[in-house]
Order: C-alpha cells, then sequence, then structure tokens
DNA sequence: GCAAATTAATGATTTATTCAAG
DNA sequence: CTTGAATAAATCATTAATTTGC
C-alpha cells in the first residue's frame, strides 16, 4: 500500500476551522504575503500549501454568493407561481418588489419586530396603516 | 385551578417528534408560507404559532452548530498541546528575512493576479523580468 | 418520598454580519 | 458607501431535570 498521496488537500478540521474564522472576520482575498503567513500558521496543523488557501478563499466566497443567488431566484419562483393564479406572469420583477403580505404575514419576524422595537408581542400586528 | 397561560410555548412529544424528524429531513430555515403550513400541522397535536415553529428551527439549528464548534475546539486544543512539544510557537516573521522568492514562488497570488488581470492559469509565472 | 435549591435545556429577544442593489 | 433583507450569533428568561437535606 503506497500512502499515494491523495491527488488534492484536504483540510483538517482545525484547519477548515481557522480559515472560516478569518472569514468571518471579514478575510476574502488575502494578497500574496498574507496567503504565505496564513499557509504557514495552518501547516501547523497539517499538510497544506499556498495555492490551497487561496483557492479555498476564492470558492468560498463565491460559495456563499452562489447560495443566496439560489435562495433569491427560489423566492423569486415562489413569489412568480404566487401571482400567476392571481396576475398575469411577471416578468423579471426586482426581487425587491415582494408582495407586502409577504412581509406582514402573520409571523413577522425579526425584521420588522426590530423596526418597531416592540417588547411584547411582537408578532400581533397583522396590518399596518400608514398615514400620510 | 387557573389555566396560569404559561408564558412561554411548550411543545407536546409529538410536535417535537414531528418538528425533529422536519430537522433531519433537512428542513432547517422555513419561509413564512412553510411555517404556516408546519404550524397548522403541528396545531393538530396542541397549541402552537407560527412563531414558535420559527423559533425553534432557529434554535435548534443554531444549537447542532454549536455542538459542532465545542467538539472541534476540544479537538483543536488537544492538537495544539500535541503540536507544542515538536515545535515553536510561530512568530511574526521578519518580512526582510524572506528572500524575493518567497514571494514569486510557484503560487503567485491574488495581489498580482488581479494586478495583471489573468483569467487562466495564474500561477504559471515564477520569474518576471522588468526590462527597461 | 417531597419540596427547596441548583443546574441544564430550550424558548424568545436582541445584536451583529452577510450579500448585493442602488 | 450606504442600505434593505435575511439570518446567524449572542444573550436573556423561563421551564424541566436533578440534586440535596430532611
Amino acid at each position: 500500500m503506497s500512502p499515494a498521496a491523495s491527488s488534492r488537500w484536504c483540510p483538517t478540521p482545525e484547519q477548515l476551522m481557522i480559515l472560516e474564522e478569518m472569514y468571518r472576520g471579514g478575510v476574502r482575498t488575502p494578497n500574496a504575503s498574507q496567503i504565505q503567513q496564513i499557509t504557514a500558521h495552518l501547516s501547523f496543523y497539517g499538510k497544506i500549501e499556498g495555492k490551497n488557501v487561496f483557492y479555498w478563499f476564492q470558492n468560498h466566497k463565491a460559495r456563499d454568493r452562489q447560495k443566496l443567488r439560489r435562495k433569491l431566484s427560489k423566492q423569486l419562483q415562489q413569489q412568480q407561481q404566487f401571482h400567476q393564479h392571481h396576475h398575469q406572469p411577471l416578468q423579471q420583477q426586482n426581487q425587491r418588489n415582494q408582495p407586502l403580505l409577504h412581509y406582514l404575514d402573520p409571523p413577522v419576524y425579526s425584521a420588522f419586530h426590530q423596526l418597531f422595537n416592540y417588547n411584547t408581542s411582537p408578532f400581533l400586528p397583522q396590518v399596518i396603516l400608514i398615514l400620510i
């Protein structure tokens, strides 16, 4: 049985934790010397090269964006389906223009809650009138 | 005996079972309409509101992550202790002592990459000649 | 056995981050 | 650079488990 170095880097849990922590801490596209340092630090916990670090940040950033986009386009589809029962099919509607009811429907969560800084019964109001 | 509405929701065993099953099945952050459905289903087994379902998934997910993190950082500590017997702690490496090759060495990272707007094989160049 | 006291779980709230659009 | 929307993380608060002394 040869050691047969696996063809690609596999982060140890520790390395992953540190990378994720850095990511949360704001690191997105470290420059060459930052990568050098990070690599040095992480090699403490296992075999790793600079390019692994470089690629990790590239991928992590990209997949974050991707995740969000999938989420948004899923919502968009649902919304379109909803509207197709009531209206003409919508063309390329902007995400932000979701029907008011979607936000004010019975469970009205944190965003709204915080907005009005309710301390009790944050979910009671189902309709809000804004008089101008 | 007054009903003395308890100040917070307490899931019945059936409700809890269903919630946990959904979680195991992959449900993590249900949207408003999913929450409505779940709530409707669970209200069969006892009093429950949408916000309870919402909070339940928030908390369950968060505490799962928490559990995992505690486990990882425990491993991390053990490994650090292990390594401290074999290596010196890393210290702020002096930049001036790094030979130029350290910067141009095989993986030449994002800073350089971006600077020259490479689209492929960003790591090929190992030496750059600047002729004046 | 049984409550009072203490600790562990977990429901509910608040605060901080995130991405991307404007 | 700022902001809206969403959600993750941190925190507060109450209920359930449990320990303890009698």
